[in-house]
DNA sequence: TTGTACGCGTTATCAA
DNA sequence: TTGATAACGCGTACAA
């Protein structure tokens, strides 16, 4: 099919090591034989084969990235900040949507280990039986990255300070003079979602304010249906608030229609901040306050680090691979900020 | 590293062929000694080397997708119908971001063709330069399909039909009463922006309304600023409409943004359609009517198509691999549907 | 039922 | 300055 260094080489009538050479610009081949092979290379449309190259380098320069949903607007930017980065040292990306199905992404990740990638990126679902498929990964040694803690396993981490970030929007509301923020978390994230809350609490407590139980409700973070008929829900059990803090911007949208829809105004009545800052979140007709994650920089951190690994891996000859009691995880935490607009009712100038 | 068929045959006592056998569950190998094999190959975690198998077969079972920019809500939909349906096929897919540079297209169709895709999908950037990069993936008989025509090269292609789009959203416009109907173009996308405006042509015609020049705009697509900036120079301009038709949703939501400005109200003063059919656009205070494209199963259709063309051009064992007078390409054109909801002041049941 | 031998395209080692 | 040769992991004729 494609040409092959032997095609060069019996062109040329030279041996392929030969046309090596001079194909890499080696200084050790004869001026007018390399540009003789160089040539006939360029005339054939010669390129290498990277997957034969791999199987005798053990590099194949390639990276996965498995991701719960394509469609979901956060991580189509985390993934361009990773993609953008190793692209940038030589990698390709291998892409996989598991579609928040335990099942696929076990497979998907047999697949890409079966495919030689040299690391992985991995939003984990989060689901409550995932730690199987973790360890099975550890177990090949093939070098991983999460965007989200994965229950109680060690492994490298990079991901967004969710206390500080809800600890910024709940203080941020309480200095505007709300007093009943309500917390709209989300159950398919339950780590996170633990930690914003603890960073609500926080920001209570600070404020002498009681926690209040019944402030709290939970969705699914994906949906702005989810959002709206929670609300829905809660206004209709007669409870009030002026204010809340979403786990999603697309959860927030869902609680600004449910907001209208009770005939409340925002801000006045009730004042939304929402989590993620995704592009549209500034488009509304009243713009939405939120808590900004830097999806681009969590994709660049996550592979930096997780090139560091394979470079560390594959750097050193043949010294037993895995030293297990020697690995320490790194775990890398980028401090959202939040981008205060017009839904929370500060006179603002940002964000217009 | 990992394990390999040879380690397994050593340990077992019998040779790779055998084990090959084994583990393709051929029933030419005495059961006991099948079991034997796959028990070993189990303890050892073994997983095939897809690369090596690839060097061989002559397949990678990877297919590449090219795109110019993951972030643009348009895209994720459509990449996660691609992979969907080539991943139920057992293809790999390899992303490549181009960020609307050309020459990043054309190094990222190189590394694919390196790295053995067996077809490639691909959103071209649409530049007035592209034609030289598709003419030399062409030569390099990887099959592919363009999701945008480039400029007159015949390739396979899936598109949504763009015109009737227009057609269907100015034709509505004008049975609502609306007059002077603006079309907010994209110079970005010259051959869709082409038949956008063909279809709005038409429509004005068929309603006996003649065509005015100063009725179209033209910006970038991908940005609700331009769409909004545009909007506002054209009142500046002391310029009028009473609806507006936009290339975008995210440019439809700048527009509504310049029209609240201007202290109009929509849809009573100005009626706003967009195109796309991005997620967030029914959760806009007012609903946005667009026209939906089926981004998804564009990716459906278009994986479907290379994948066929794969099969046909490996199935044939060596007869000639190039006959290009033979080829006949295909044109998938999907039909897009207007969604009505509350921007086009339509009395409609639907989107809420 | 099992094994031998070769080839895929590349890199790396050693020798000439 | 150049070339054999082996090796990577796998698949497949061809034998036995």
């Amino acid at each position: 099919m494609s040409t092959s260094l032997k095609e060069i080489a019996s062109i040329v009538g030279v041996s392929t090591t030969t046309v090596v050479r001079a194909l890499k610009d080696r200084p050790d081949v004869k001026e007018e034989t390399k540009q003789r092979i160089i040539k006939v290379a360029k005339e054939l449309g010669y390129r290498p084969n990277i997957l034969a190259r791999g199987l005798v380098t053990n590099r194949s320069f390639t990276v996965g990235i498995v991701v719960p949903d394509l469609t979901n607007p956060f991580f189509p930017e985390l993934i361009k900040g990773i993609e953008t980065t190793i692209w940038a040292k030589g990698f390709n990306a291998i892409l996989a949507d598991t579609d928040y199905d335990l099942v696929k992404e076990e497979a998907a990740i047999e697949s890409l280990i079966s495919r030689q990638v040299d690391g992985i990126v991995i939003a984990p679902i989060e689901s409550r039986r995932d730690r199987a498929v973790y360890e099975m990964l550890q177990e090949s040694g093939v070098p991983f990255v999460c965007m989200s803690m994965v229950q109680d396993l060690n492994t490298d981490l990079v991901i967004a300070d969710d206390e500080a970030g809800a600890y910024a929007a709940v203080r941020h509301l309480l200095s505007l003079g709300r007093r009943r923020v309500a917390y709209m978390g989300s159950s398919l994230s339950p780590r996170a979602d633990a930690e914003r809350l603890s960073g609500y609490k926080k920001a209570l407590q600070e404020a002498g304010i009681d926690f209040d139980e019944s402030l709290v409700l939970r969705g699914d973070q994906r949906d702005v249906d989810s959002g709206q008929s929670l609300m829905n829900e809660y206004f209709a059990s007669g409870r009030t608030c002026d204010a809340v803090l979403s786990f999603s911007d697309l959860m927030a949208l869902g609680v600004m229609k449910a907001v209208r829809q009770r005939g409340l105004s925002i801000p006045s009545d009730v004042a939304v901040v929402g989590f993620d800052d995704i592009k549209v979140a500034s488009a509304m007709e009243i713009p939405l306050t939120t808590v900004s994650i830097p999806k681009y920089n969590l994709g660049e951190e996550a592979a930096n680090l997780l090139i560091r690994r394979i470079d560390q891996l594959k750097g050193k000859k043949d010294t037993d691979k895995r030293s297990p009691g020697t690995v320490t995880f790194q775990k890398i935490v980028l401090r959202p900020t939040l981008v205060v607009r017009g839904s929370c009712g500060a006179s603002s100038k940002t964000g217009q």
